[in-house]
DNA sequence: CAAGCACCC
DNA sequence: GGGGGTGCTTG
């Protein structure tokens, strides 16, 4: 082990800049610490709670005559998703086969278990519904479980500044999370290690922190990724092993909430960043979470196939796999950045070449309502007349509605502003139409009803309607109520005082350019333009300027009195709340970062998703022709780039 | 805006 | 493969 004497002087690889990252959710900062959370083959755990079946009794979903969720008790039995019911029996004689609910024809918008519904795909439509519902509770739970970690103060004195953090959850899909732990991350790290407390001045920001006094980490029941080559257990760990022990705490507390209030496993993943927590959350399932270091990280993910990335599962993985001539992550480490700029896209190429690294920084988008809702059905034997086609859209419209009031469109929380028809033919690609939902209009089963028949009539007046094999409606660009309007209008008004206020007194900040309109934007009508600013309430300077994920300094309060203590802050010379003084010296801090971010980013070519048509030249796809190199980089793309 | 495309479970 | 989702680009 280490000799107390020389080892003990050593210090942190890592910095209070690090740290403060951390505390703000920066995206660049080595010790951030995201979560993937992964419910276990979860429609099969669904029908498993609602009927009782216990753990170890196989169980698969039905859907018609295909399997749709096979449960790990079947597993072994060589059970997958491409065999059939017939089969899946042969394979398993005490198998418990449960169809889905399912809509009726002429039963309203109410689903039902129905015994027969397998025999009545004519009639019958799918209804996720129960599944959206157990979600619903399960992420309720997630966020309640969360909210204990932030909250709690074990000791009431470290708390001042800490508390009220919240983890940003977003809601990948209905059994999927990620989780930005890193801000109550933060908070127990400074209330555990009370050596991280001290303040530091900004001139120091870079300083190394201190050695973690461990030297020995207990992880518990956690799965941990093998370290690099080059890399020993025997080392002592670093602050970046402390953050994710800490995480690898709290979403197992998270995990344990959710299988004792609503007996659901569930497994997860957590690393530095989104792609790395994804990866690992289905290295160990079920019921089991998987840690990977940073110092595991080349060795984790160069055993992987690229295409096995996020993004990186579709056409784009599959242009790259033939520009290069391989799948493997390791091969493609060998092909520098100049190499791949003369294939892809510059923006691809060095997106690629960040990902293949290990280095993510998308963030954690904290959203958990949903943005559209679809109701459709495939059609065996297609169907040929708008009677037919007629009865769907009923109870497309019934299904849609009944989740429209779940949301709240009956307290006017939200609504959605278009509904849309997609409809496909014998030919592979879909069509559809769309059309507003009148704004000052009741939204109700009729409504919705009218609508989307209305849109039917257009596509059969257009011709190549029939036969038709697949039918569905959708609405979304869903419209916060009244409520909700309210707040945020004052939020705007306090946005703007905000800006009045920091270009009186603030000297000068590079991040704020002075107003300025987009030129194509002028020649515009006046109409448009009062449309677009009420559209689009924001400014350049409050999307582009100061970054999503930096908070604005706290803002006075109209209403406040005159005896709370201020201090006038020596860099903006602004007067703020004593009490909010840490915050704003924070907030400095994270802009200075941000910008420090943007010179890295420039420098190295920043890592932002990968759109279409990233190949280059004259490289291209079947159809269309257009292999995107025209549309290559003009200066505003690097300008925009170099915002977010 | 409307429509299509890519990617994901 | 069927039933849902998200985000982006294009005309």
């Amino acid at each position: 082990m280490s000799e107390p004497t020389s080892e003990s002087l050593k210090t942190s690889r890592f910095t209070y800049r690090h740290l403060q990252g951390l505390r703000h959710g920066s995206t660049a900062t080595p010790l951030r610490v995201i979560a993937h959370i992964d419910l276990d083959a979860f429609y099969a755990q669904c029908e498993m709670v609602r009927l009782g079946t216990p753990r170890e009794t196989p169980l698969a979903v039905r859907q018609w005559d295909s399997l749709i969720a096979i449960n790990y008790a079947a597993r072994p039995f060589g059970i997958t998703r491409l065999i059939n019911v017939a089969e899946a029996r042969k394979l398993c004689p005490d198998l418990v086969l449960q169809h889905v609910a399912t809509f009726r024809e002429g039963e309203g918008g109410r689903w039902a278990y129905r015994d027969d519904s397998f025999k009545n795909i004519q009639t019958d439509k799918v209804s996720l519904d129960p599944y959206r519902a157990q979600s619903r509770k399960i992420l309720q739970t997630m966020k309640d479980t969360l909210a204990t970690w932030s909250t709690n103060d074990a000791e009431g004195e470290t708390s001042r500044q800490t508390q009220g953090v919240s983890a940003g959850l977003e809601k990948a899909s209905i059994d999927e999370v990620f989780i930005d732990l890193s801000p109550v991350v933060f908070k127990v790290l400074v209330e555990r290690y009370s050596e991280l407390r001290t303040g530091v001045q900004d001139e120091n920001r870079d300083t190394q922190l201190p050695m973690p006094p461990t030297t020995a980490l207990q992880w518990d029941t956690d799965c941990l990724i093998d370290l690099n080559d080059s890399e020993t257990e025997e080392d002592d760990p670093d602050w970046d092993d402390i953050v994710m022990l800490i995480g690898s705490e709290i979403v197992r507390s998270v995990r344990n909430a959710v299988w004792e209030k609503l007996s659901y496993t569930c497994s997860a993943g957590l690393g530095r960043n989104k792609m790395i927590a994804k990866l690992g959350s289905a290295c160990n399932k079920p019921n089991l979470q998987t840690i990977v270091r940073n110092r595991a990280v080349q060795n984790f993910l160069g055993s992987y196939k690229f295409t096995q990335i996020r993004m990186l599962g579709g056409k784009l993985g599959e242009q790259i796999t033939e520009v290069f001539g391989t799948e493997k992550v390791s091969d493609l480490l060998n092909v520098s950045l100049e190499q791949l700029r003369a294939k892809l896209d510059d923006h691809t190429a060095s997106w690629l070449y960040g990902i293949i690294r290990g280095d993510d920084r998308s963030e954690v988008n904290p959203r958990t309502q949903i943005k559209s809702m679809l109701s459709a059905k495939s059609f065996r034997p297609s169907i040929r007349s708008v009677d037919q086609a007629e009865k769907w859209l009923r109870i497309f419209a019934a299904d849609i509605y009944g989740r429209l009031v779940e949301d709240g469109v009956l307290e006017n929380r939200r609504r959605p502003r278009v509904i849309t028809l997609h409809h496909r033919t014998s030919q592979p690609q879909p069509h559809s139409k769309q059309t507003p939902i009148p704004p000052s209009s009741t939204i109700d089963e009729n409504l919705l009803f009218d609508l989307a028949n209305n849109l039917l009539r257009q596509v059969v007046a257009e011709g190549q309607a029939w036969p038709c094999s697949n039918l569905s409606l959708s609405v979304g660009s869903f419209q916060e109520g009244v409520t909700n309007n309210r707040a945020i209008e004052s939020f705007l008004l306090r946005g703007d005082q905000a800006k009045a206020l920091s270009h009186a007194s603030r000297p000068r900040d590079a991040d704020t350019p002075p107003t300025e309109q987009p030129t194509e934007k002028r020649r515009k009508l006046d109409d448009e333009m009062i449309k677009q600013f009420f559209g689009k309430p924001s400014s350049p300077e409050n999307t582009g300027a100061s970054g999503p994920e930096i908070p604005q300094p706290p803002l006075e309060a109209e209403t406040e009195v005159a005896e709370i203590p201020r201090y006038t802050c020596p860099r903006c010379s602004r007067s703020i709340l004593e009490y909010e003084r840490e915050e704003h010296e924070d907030w400095h801090f994270a802009k200075d970062l941000a910008s420090q971010d943007r010179e890295d980013a420039r420098a190295l070519q920043p890592p932002p998703p990968p759109t279409t048509s990233s190949i280059r030249g004259s490289f291209s796809r079947g159809k269309g022709g257009r292999g995107g190199g025209g549309r290559g980089k003009p200066e505003k793309g690097q300008m925009r780039l170099a915002f977010q």
